[in-house]
DNA sequence: CGTGAAATCAGAACGTGTTCTACTTTCGCG
DNA sequence: CGCGAAAGTAGAACACGTTCTGATTTCACG
């Protein structure tokens, strides 16, 4: 009972290895294999989402293309939301970090922001199919999922917050943070339903700045 | 192929009529039954909704409620979704109306604004499980709820503007109305996700009519 | 009233997420 | 090495949204 699958971390990188003799820091053995089959199973998802979004994302097709049965893919992550939002929190990440360093240009807070955002959407536009996976698996996410959610929200409000100012945020930064995250994730979901054009998000998300910064 | 289905307007009331004689200035009279019928699957959904929330909803159990067959159901309503979404559209419809007919109290638009919002939310809580299960169906609509998801949207955003202002709006107005309204749903999905505490959404609401309008 | 097209019905059938079962493999450990 | 628990496997089974089928009912219209 001392080890449960679920968490033990992401550590290899994106291409599959050959080699079965260790080097990476991981501990005794068994887990190596564990991690591989984690990491083959989220490279699996993210390659289906990439092509057929989150319809083309069928658990059957996850297990087989990741060599694994089905029922392991359910011991490492409990849903199909789960694993998409897993998967997406990574590149999430990657993407704030990515970000972050190559830091914003312009004078104002403002400025800083839009550019930030603009890159950030434009990141997103390259892979519009797991994109909208990842935005349609965070709406109908149950309770269950609420962990996986809270840590794409955080990474994403970094990615803003930083913008704004460099050192501490202020709390009127926060609230502004947490206001852009809002104003993104409604505009996504819109872009998503078929509600509003892909611009759209930019746009939306430009105004918002705007009237909040300046 | 004159009569779809689909386009039957909602007429009769809440309760279920017992005269088959017709008063109604309604269409010729097979279209009272295919009305009625609508009504009944509509008002099933939100019975249901309304106790277990989204996955209570289950087609099978609509349609027994109602007293129609399957295959009905989905004549009128092309997918769970739609269902939901229309059935909770005409409540949020009415929601506006209502909240028209006592209108806000307040000095400044910021005051007006927050006022609405407040009753709205309130409003909202009174049925969580039906509100809950209508966010996850906007959440999870596909391209082609986008006319419904648009309705509701429209009636949202109709609420805060004429919070603002009574008369024409402003386009300044449109772009606030546009972004509580935003920050509304993300609220909504944070709560029903299980990530944010309820009353977390009348005070995202009030911080971002304070930090646009005042 | 009789007729034919449209609507409805009851229920089977299908697809996909999720769970379960029974068997086999892996691996840490004495 | 050899054992036993944990992890994995193949595949059936189940749940629920959605679609399909063939029989039956309803209703506008002549």
């Amino acid at each position: 009972m001392a080890s449960d699958a679920a968490d033990i971390t992401a550590t290899m990188s994106t291409d599959t290895d050959s080699d079965p003799s260790a080097d990476e820091a991981g501990s005794t053995a068994l887990a190596r294999n564990q991690a591989a089959r984690r990491r083959r199973v989220l490279d699996a998802a993210l390659a289906l989402a990439d092509e057929g979004g989150f319809e083309a994302v069928q658990m059957r097709d996850v297990a087989a293309a990741a060599e694994v049965a089905l029922g392991t893919v359910y011991r490492y992550f409990d849903s199909k939301e789960r694993l998409l939002l897993e998967a997406n929190g990574e590149a999430v990440e990657a993407l704030g970090r990515r970000l972050l360093e190559h830091p914003p240009a312009g004078a104002t807070a403002a400025d800083r922001v839009v550019d930030v955002l603009n890159r950030a959407c434009h990141a997103l536009t390259r892979r519009p199919e797991s994109t909208a996976a990842m935005v349609r698996a965070m709406g109908s996410a149950p309770p269950t999922e609420a962990d996986v959610v809270r840590r794409i929200t955080r990474a994403i409000d970094g990615i803003i917050t930083s913008a704004i100012r460099a050192g501490e945020p202020t709390e009127r930064d926060l609230a502004v943070a947490r206001i852009l995250s809002q104003v993104w994730f409604s505009s996504l979901i819109g872009w998503v339903g078929g509600v509003d054009p892909p611009q759209r998000v930019a746009a939306d998300l430009e105004v918002t700045t705007r009237l909040l910064l300046e």
